[in-house]
DNA sequence: ACCCAGGGTCATA
DNA sequence: TATGACCATGGG
């Protein structure tokens, strides 16, 4: 798609979401809901620094212990008791390795099952922790396609997400890259400048007027 | 002192 | 089905 050629001769490949394992990807893809990236670091970083960072640790560490980690990430309380939910899931299902060989369309459904994972971490865990050719559809993406007028904005999830999925070649290298593009598009531009200078696409501030530039 | 961040659940109408 | 409240920290 043209706006994929644009985001990526503007800003380059993306080496996206550098977990050091499968399991710090989806315990990174839960802290991450609605919460900004650095936050999230700072919680990782506590995990692993009380050896912590595994499904057992998690599973079983008191609530006070686990949300004084997760505090940095915000929402500590409820992250808590989500980590709890993936970490009880994964185990019941014999780790992360069993679960891998799942098809695609199963795997989504178990996520979906678990308490505090919907749509969009599913999606995010299905890519980037699992490789599967899933595409992401989250605040960025809608907000990017509305101002681009190619869509309302106000569809639902699963609608969107097969109307980018019948629009490309089902790669998940392409995904990945063009769900990290988006969201370093808004990052690079947002509160810099009117409108990005290299890939000539509209900013995804919050609150901007729609330019008239596409 | 605002506004926002790589959402999801739950209670209401 | 569709809104709205709520969760909570840290950076701009």
């Amino acid at each position: 798609m043209a706006v994929y050629r644009r985001l990526h001769a503007a800003h380059g490949p993306q080496h996206w979401w550098p977990g050091d394992s499968t399991f710090e990807i989806m315990v990174g893809a839960v802290l991450t809901q609605n919460t900004a990236w650095t936050n999230v670091e700072k919680a990782i970083a506590n995990l692993k620094a009380a050896k912590a960072l595994s499904p057992a640790a998690i599973a079983t560490a008191p609530h006070r212990r686990l949300a004084a980690w997760l505090k940095p990430s915000g929402y500590f309380n409820i992250k808590a008791q989500r980590l709890r939910a993936l970490c009880a899931w994964l185990i019941r299902k014999g780790g992360a390795k069993r679960i891998a060989r799942l098809p695609t369309a199963v795997l989504r459904a178990e996520l979906l099952q678990v308490h505090g994972i919907g749509p969009e971490t599913a999606d995010d865990i299905l890519l980037y922790a699992f490789n599967r050719p899933v595409f992401v559809v989250d605040a960025y993406t809608r907000r990017l396609f509305q101002r681009l007028g190619l869509i309302r904005g106000d569809e639902k999830y699963e609608l969107l997400r097969q109307w980018f999925e019948t629009a490309l070649v089902a790669d998940a290298p392409l995904f990945s890259e063009y769900h990290a593009l988006i969201v370093v598009h808004a990052k690079d531009v947002c509160r810099k400048r009117p409108i990005c200078g290299a890939c000539k696409l509209v900013p995804l501030c919050p609150s901007r007027e729609i330019s008239k530039d596409s």
